[in-house]
DNA sequence: GGATATAATTGGAACGTTCCAAATATGTCA
DNA sequence: TGACATATTTGGAACGTTCCAATTATATCC
């Protein structure tokens, strides 16, 4: 069907000079004379010529492309972080592989090797739960930068950028206990990830401070979704004395926990306080609308693009790791009156 | 920092072979000797070589990389459509450059434009609103394999995967009369995609099947996102001879109704029935359980991505045009009595 | 042992760019 | 006009692979 492909030199050929000017034209370069680029650009256009990317990558050694992988593009957390990278990764003249690893370590190593072969500049990565620092050492060594992102990862020699789960969860916690709530408990999660962990020990913590003693019977563990949260509601029925109001470990899991408190016949914001995590998109409008700590992943993720951007292009590897900020998000779940809509405000 | 990429030609060196071995060797050549195969391997191994797929390319002029983009990655139907393509890709091989559009045209053509700079063997499309045929003429001529998902492109000569839209919501509109609603209404969504035609047209036939006069007035186009179902409920509580039930464009305008529904007092699946389009993973953990028109985005891009593999590898571009069956999943929302899982089949 | 078949290996050109050093054109000055 | 500076253009090597045709090694047969 389509002939070889034009390259380059028919270009040249067509517009009456080499191949050498070409390229310049192709690269914006000062150096040509403003009628040679006209006519070299009109034969550009009438010949249908397309850039072979890859050869000028092969010679330059540097590509204009990323890998990005995620650890489940499913959940909405996620692919609002991904569509940030999107966003600034496209807007920089880049394109994106872009990998969903569906928390299996083993996927992720696969199409980490892959993105390798195929070249990329830079990569960021929210790892799968079980990743270790091993698994991406020798990307590192290679000297491609690798910005991790939303899960820490210990020990490896990467820039990260994490959200400040611990203050966050605190202050959601308080907020709670400023409404008068004793029985809070915490739903979603399990022990594996970082993320949880912190925003466990600011949950304890925030109940600590406020002298409430911690009653392990109300940390409820559960798959971080929203069957998790339905599921976390479920156990939670069965013991005694019960809690008033639950921070969950992501909004997911909150949603589950308004829909399994319905279930059994509990208004989510009246009879019990729920709180998520993340800020999603659909937190606003859900009904009631859903008090969370905001995260913006959207913004998270432009920020780990840029980084990562800034990293290729300086071609230094000095690490970086940057803490965005988190705030209290009042809306209704959490059975407050709503004064206005960001009323608490954290750095 | 890191010195200069070993190549095939340092691995021949090390090995005591020449270039073209260790090639044949990376390319799983049977006509290599056992013996010269363990040995360049082992070589491999230990100068942690990395395979430059560009220069392979270059060379053979057809790569392992294909390219998807997507209207919205926020949408989780979308997510998960990409998701099961993701799956395919990575199994056969390849790697995908995914990126979003946010129903932006002119994004669109940027990243159409850069995939193929890049080298893509393939292309899947899920085309933003507004794409016209000839925006992915270009493409489509270079001979490059495109395959259009989920929604139509009338004119362009392409395979597509379709779902069955309008038997699908003739379906629904069905299970609601036989369940004694004669006001249904239809919500969400706006004239300018052919997906929404479709569903529209089912549902007119189904009602004028049932002898039922199509009310224009219970026709009420809102954004297809969580949000426009709210403002579709409050639009529709502003007529006299309100609906008592509804078919929605899709899952995210279902909850949106639902939520807008409990916020006005009504009980979603008792004092009003709904029915979404999707059936979405939320679809069976929401509260109500929402009854909905089954796509299995998973499947679907996973057979998009099938095909696309088909074509790659046939190298041959005749068109196929497929459309995936569809089926009720009766669950709560719609208020009838749950009898099983899936009531209703359709091929 | 020589001829022949088969197995295994190999050098060099090619893919489409960029980059360098060198060449050529154009302008300026005295 | 010659000397010099500056602006513009250019051929060829290089990037890391694959592929072809050709070569060399090994086995098989009479």
């Amino acid at each position: 069907m389509s002939r070889s492909r034009t390259t380059v030199v028919d270009i040249a050929h067509a517009a009456g000079v080499s191949k050498s000017t070409v390229s310049l034209v192709l690269q914006g370069s000062p150096l040509v004379n403003e009628k040679t680029r006209e006519k070299v650009n009109s034969v550009i256009a009438d010949l249908g010529y397309v850039y072979n990317r890859g050869a000028a990558n092969l010679r330059q050694a540097r590509s204009k492309i990323v890998g990005i992988v995620v650890n489940d593009l499913t959940n909405s957390f996620f692919a609002e972080l991904a569509v940030g990278m999107d966003m600034v990764v496209q807007s920089a003249g880049y394109v994106q592989f872009l990998a969903h690893s569906g928390e299996s370590v083993d996927r992720q190593r696969e199409v980490i090797a892959s993105m390798r072969e195929n070249g990329i500049a830079g990569m960021i990565l929210s790892p799968a739960r079980g990743t270790e620092a091993a698994d991406i050492k020798p990307l590192i060594d290679s000297g491609i930068p690798v910005v991790v992102v939303v899960r820490n990862l210990p020990g490896a020699k990467v820039s990260t950028l994490l959200s400040d789960n611990y203050t966050g969860a605190k202050a959601a916690v308080r907020h709670l206990v400023a409404l008068g709530h004793t029985r809070i408990g915490f739903m979603g999660g399990f022990l594996d990830t970082a993320v949880f962990a912190e925003r466990l020990r600011g949950y304890r913590d925030a109940l600590q401070e406020a002298g409430i003693a911690v009653d392990e019977a109300l940390i409820i563990h559960s798959a971080p979704s929203r069957a998790g949260g339905v599921a976390a509601v479920e156990r939670m029925m069965l013991i005694s004395d019960r809690a008033t109001a639950a921070l969950c470990l992501n909004d997911a899991v909150a949603f589950g926990v308004c829909d399994g408190l319905r279930s059994v016949g509990i208004e989510p914001g009246k009879g019990f306080g729920v709180i998520g995590f993340d800020d999603v998109i659909e937190a606003k409008t859900a009904v009631p609308a859903l008090t969370t700590v905001s995260v913006d992943p959207q913004g998270m993720g432009q920020r780990a693009a840029q980084l990562l951007l800034k990293q290729i292009n300086a071609g230094g590897n000095e690490q970086e790791s940057l803490v965005t900020s988190v705030r209290l998000v009042v809306r209704q779940s959490c059975g407050a009156p709503v004064r206005n809509n960001h009323l608490e405000e954290m750095a």
